[in-house]
RNA sequence: GCCGGGGUGGCGGAAUUGGCAGACGCAUACGACUCAAAAUCGUACGCCGCGAGGCAUGUGGGUUCGAGUCCCACCCCCGGCACCA
């Protein structure tokens, strides 16, 4: 590959030949990084409480797989660069690290090589640190956690424990998604995409009954919900977190059922409007009330398809291009406003867990319904038509309109989907129904009509399922929970925690958690009575410890809470968080659940963990596609780091394009950093020839250059767009290697000008900055220095090239003041040549000025 | 199907948000240096055309003196959701 024919031994060389006339990145990143080490540079102030200075600049923590990757190169060259900069500019930049070490893989590890998963936790964390400290980046390591040391777990323990008091966390009996593979159940947020697979493991998963802990995080739906706006997240993780949560605003409505007084049917719907329209009710096969409903003569049907229906895999059932089944009960509800009677039929398109498990089916204005009402010869009443007359056949017609079949309703408008706050000028042009302020609409109408017969309200339902936790594994979080045959389930007091997992436990092939089977963990006393009792044996899903984390780095060690407030002060909420998009419904929204439970603890004063977040792309192999062992295209870091140093990949990664985008890894590439630090190299150190009086206009020059180069650089270091950074480093490094003979290089603002360069490139490649700044003479060290002061005056042009256009097109330049008026400006492109010859003698017809650009002839 | 993001030279990508399209870099070609190669330095480099010039930002329309940028319709790629009542 191309990548290999640059060894060291064919660095350009100076024919001085001395030490410091070639870069040699190995030596260079190794020599320095140990004298940062020594002098602890990047020790933040902790102790420091301004919350005006102090930038907590966080990064989402890796699981200690064993081996640095290219992506983690990536995401974390791009706050270090972020905390770097910030760090320049004045602020106390606090740039932890750790890790998110429990999990699956240690697990395997230890049935496959027969050790502890702490062990090998603890051995890959060592080897990743030591691979990330060859990053150079400005970490402080001072604070660093593991996740899975007690003294970091045993407060997830407490914070379950205080779950508990507030009903936030509760266990209950339910069908849960099950992953085969790795042998235990996942959260909702956890089973992804069409085909319902393992987040971890791609395996699809299967629903079992089972009794689980659950965190009550729908309490806070609303909350989570709607705090969103105020947060300068990226646009798509919000609206993903808008989906997710699924609020629908409508009404429950209970049915009676005819003949049977214990029975109701109560549903949700979000068009109570269309209640007249329901011809027929749809329970789900695992209703409840379905084998009261069943007539006799309708039992035998029921049951085999309710023994289908649970046969059928997740995938199959949920498909959506499935053609609709059902069975009738042989039951009637009744209508609860006209007592219409109206069938009762079970089918798998209603599932069990949305709103109640029934709805009332309305043909008319639901395309499901429709489809099933064909099916089956059901009847399809008109209850509305649309205002603007148009004509509906042969389909649900679900919106804007009139009401009409519909009893009290008949003539009323129903805004359908829409709400009356959102009824605009544009709907009322497109559907022909303005509302007045005082005129009834359907939905508000049939609301008041339901809750004054007893019949209904209105009702808010959520997408949002209460969070799961409970994991049949063993290298997580134990619950602390004692199971006792008399006093039933019994937390594990708050001073006996934590509740350690044991060291001495043998891990077998079986997939169960050795936990489940290991007496000394197991069996117990109960803290109540103080008889026998049994351990709750499941572990604390992983997602649960970087709930709150970033809270943790504060005081790592802190052993009297989660995190110790007084050192806390000054430093949350979190300043700038950065990480994948892949975590938008998991942990994104898990950590800002536990930061509103920790705010009514009365931990923290503040409602958002993280009111500003950075999503980084992803890096693929050469080939485009995602960087895996089976397709081979695997790039590794430390290949990378030995051949070209440190420097030059994080330069290269962030070169790629915008830090948000992403994208494939070239080889061929990696050859324009190279190059450009042996230009840097070469500038800083080779010898300088220059002589003579510069002019004052080439000083100016040189410092407008300076100038322009700090703001493009500032602007694009604070928007994450580092190509451009780079770029703008390299025009600047090109402009000063052309002047580098001139007489301006006498000057002291030369002088100034090369350190400004190796000031503005340090965050992007700290080594060698490092080293050509102390090779100029100055004082260690480079991170330590202030960030070169833009002036707006220095950099403003003194004169710009006039573009002169003829008709919109670009027929001469010509070179012009600035701050030119538009008369001069105007008279300036009708004098030129160019001009008079395309205009033939011909009078402007009109002439537009933008003033510092071009000025536009239209003839 | 619904919701996001995106289509700019051979390639990665710029473009002050409506004002010189292609910054910066890669690749390529030619030249210098060299016995030679590599490295380095220099020049060229969107397409068509000898040229003047014309055509070009996924496709087709529109608004505008002027559109990569705004509006309408459509096509393709990448993510997310998936019978949500």
């Amino acid at each position: 590959m191309a990548y290999q024919r640059i060894e060291q031994g064919l660095l350009p060389t100076n024919p001085k030949g001395d030490k410091m006339s070639h870069y040699n990145p190995a030596e260079v990143e190794a020599t320095w990084q140990q004298r940062w080490a020594e002098a602890e540079i990047y020790a933040t102030e902790m102790d420091s409480q301004d919350e005006s200075r102090n930038y907590y600049n966080l990064t989402m923590y890796p699981y200690p797989s064993g081996n640095l990757h290219t992506g983690h190169w990536y995401a974390y060259t791009g706050p270090d660069i972020f905390g770097r900069y910030h760090r320049m500019r004045g602020k106390n930049v606090f740039f932890p690290f750790g890790y998110d070490a429990f999990g699956l893989p240690a697990e395997n590890a230890a049935i496959k090589h027969n050790i502890h998963p702490a062990r090998w936790t603890q051995d890959n964390i060592d080897y990743m640190t030591e691979q990330i400290k060859r990053m150079g980046t400005m970490i402080d390591w001072r604070a660093t956690l593991a996740t899975c040391e007690p003294e970091y777990y045993k407060w997830n323990q407490w914070f379950f424990l205080k779950f508990l008091e507030r009903d936030l966390a509760y266990r209950e009996m339910a069908p849960v998604d099950w992953c085969p593979s790795c042998n235990t159940t996942l959260a909702r947020e956890q089973v992804k995409g069409e085909n319902r697979v393992c987040e971890r493991c791609g395996t699809p998963v299967v629903k079992r009954d089972l009794d689980q802990w659950k965190f009550r995080i729908t309490r806070y739906a609303d909350e989570l919900l709607d705090e969103l706006p105020n947060l300068d997240w990226p646009e798509r993780i919000k609206i993903m977190q808008e989906n997710w949560i699924g609020r629908s605003y409508g009404a429950t409505i209970r049915f009676p059922v005819q003949g049977i007084d214990s029975a109701t049917i109560e549903v949700f719907t979000t068009r109570p409007d269309t209640l007249f329209g329901a011809s027929f009710m749809v329970l789900a096969p695992e209703h409840p009330l379905v084998d009261q409903i069943t007539t006799d003569a309708q039992r035998a049907a029921v049951a085999a398809y309710q023994h289908s229906a649970s046969r059928q895999s997740e995938i199959d059932r949920m498909a959506t291009d499935k053609e609709k089944t059902g069975v009738f009960t042989g039951g009637y509800a009744l209508n609860p406003l006209s007592a219409t009677p109206i069938p009762i039929w079970i089918a798998d398109y209603v599932l069990m867990g949305y709103g109640t498990g029934a709805i009332m089916a309305v043909p008319w204005g639901d395309p499901r319904d429709h489809e099933f009402a064909t099916k089956f010869g059901l009847p399809i009443p008109q209850i509305s038509r649309p205002a603007t007359g148009e004509a509906v056949a042969g389909q649900a017609f679900d919106g804007p309109g009139i009401m009409m079949n519909s009893g009290p309703l008949d003539g009323l408008v129903t805004l359908a989907k829409y709400e009356r706050e959102s009824w605009g000028a544009a709907q009322v042009a497109e559907y022909g129904i303005s509302l007045e302020t005082d005129q009834p609409e359907a939905k508000e109408r049939i609301i008041e009509l339901l809750e004054t017969a007893g019949a209904g309200e209105a009702a808010v339902n959520y997408r949002l399922r209460d969070w799961l936790i409970s994991r049949q594994r063993f290298w997580g979080t134990p619950i602390p929970i004692v199971y006792c045959d008399d006093c039933g389930t019994v937390p594990v007091p708050y001073r006996e925690l934590p509740i350690e997992l044991p060291m001495d436990i043998d891990f077998k092939p079986t997939g169960e958690s050795p936990l489940k089977s290991y007496a000394p963990f197991v069996n117990t006393r109960c803290p109540h009575c103080g008889g026998p009792a049994e351990r709750e044996t499941d572990t604390m899903d992983t997602f649960v410890d970087s709930s709150w984390y970033q809270y943790r780095y504060l005081s790592p060690h802190f052993e009297g809470g989660p995190f110790d407030t007084e050192a806390a002060i000054g430093w949350l909420p979190v300043e700038h968080y950065t990480g994948g998009p892949e975590h938008a419904v998991m942990h994104l929204l898990y950590t800002r659940f536990w930061t509103k439970v920790m705010r009514d603890l009365g931990l923290i004063d503040f409602d958002e963990p993280f009111p500003k977040l950075f999503n980084q792309g992803m890096i693929l192999g050469p080939d485009s596609q995602k960087m895996s062992k089976s397709r081979g295209n695997v790039v590794d870091p430390d290949t990378l780091v030995a051949e070209h140093g440190a420097d030059t990949v994080r330069g290269y990664l962030m070169f790629i394009g915008p830090w948000d985008q992403g994208g494939p890894f070239s080889m061929e590439g990696i050859q324009g950093i190279t190059r450009f630090y042996h230009r840097v190299w070469e500038l800083m150190t080779a010898d300088n020839e220059a002589s003579g009086r510069p002019t004052s206009e080439q000083v100016a020059a040189l410092e407008r250059a300076f100038h322009q180069t700090i703001e493009r650089v500032q602007e694009a270091y604070e928007s994450f767009t580092f190509n451009v950074g780079i770029a703008a480093l390299m025009e600047f490094s090109n402009s000063l290697r052309e002047l580098r003979e001139t007489a301006v290089a006498t000057t002291a603002q030369w002088e100034a000008a090369l350190d400004g360069l190796l000031l503005m490139l340090a965050p992007v490649a700290p080594h060698i900055t490092e080293a050509l700044w102390a090779e100029r003479g100055n004082d260690f060290s480079i991170h330590q220095q202030p960030w070169p002061e833009f002036d707006a005056a220095k950099a403003k042009e003194e004169s710009f090239e006039l573009v002169v256009q003829i008709n919109g097109k670009v027929r001469d330049r010509v070179k012009a003041p600035v701050g030119i008026s538009e008369g001069e400006a105007t008279a300036l492109a009708l004098a030129s040549e160019r001009v008079q010859e395309m205009m033939n003698g011909n009078p402007p017809r009109r002439v537009i000025y933008v003033p510092g650009r071009l000025v536009n002839v239209v003839v």
